[in-house]
DNA sequence: AAGTTTCTACTACATGTGTAGTATTTAAAT
DNA sequence: ATTTAAATACTACACATGTAGTAGAAACTT
């Protein structure tokens, strides 16, 4: 339906966010140990696993009785994708019109527009 | 569960996108006739309006027989709240991070980044 | 007032998502 | 080789979403 091959859910994306941060082949028993702010249980981790592999954005190893997992679709490219996704739907697909509505919303730090202004060579 | 009160699903914005770009209290016939790139019956549009008013988003008023709904939620704060999400979902939180993807990967046009500039008063 | 038109309300149904429970398989231990 | 422990596979179920059909109500028409 859209342009994207797949979407990632919410919960996956917690999933998906630890093999990223991680990054090394994980058991769903660690993922789920590390997954953050969530009270998972076992079973829903290894679900999210399952379905985020099913999607293609995750794939596995076998070792020993176990899966390690790893991502196949890439933290920048998520980022990207998600970003573009963003600006297109919200901003009319311009960058400009979401940083006047950042910079106007206050949401950006001091330290966010020095860096900002120093990207621009300024 | 999260920290907004409710959301918005895909379909649903199409309509509200709508109301907010109108800008005056319109029918759900008027709705289903005006959004872009999508064929929905007229029972879908009405099904979509219904349940914004639901989730809060959207209020009416009668005229004859008919609703004439218009939007509660404001468009610059959905934007707001929506790309708020976004950096702290993905970009921990750093309008800088965003920034730094965003021109990293090509996206912004040389318009947008001149733009910018001016508004950093430069 | 009855018929016709046109709204809204209610119902439907497949697929996705959050969250797990139970069954089955398989590696490890003895 | 049998038992056991631990992983994965399969099943479940409620709520959200996309998309619409049908029933019922209200307003025009004549």
């Amino acid at each position: 339906m859209e342009n994207k091959a797949f979407e990632i859910s919410e919960a996956e994306l917690e999933v998906i966010k630890v093999l990223w941060k991680t990054d090394k082949p994980m058991t769903a028993q660690e993922v789920c140990d590390t997954v953050v702010n969530k009270e998972w249980k076992y079973t829903t981790a290894s679900t999210l696993l399952s379905r985020l592999v099913e999607k293609g954005a995750v794939a596995y190893d076998k070792k020993g009785k176990s899966y390690l997992y790893y991502p196949i679709i890439k933290k920048e490219d998520y980022k990207q994708s998600q970003t573009k996704n963003l600006v297109s739907k919200l901003y009319d697909g311009s960058v400009k019109n979401l940083a006047v509505s950042l910079f106007k919303a206050g949401e950006m730090s001091p330290d966010d527009i020095e860096e900002i202004k120093k990207m621009f060579h300024l």
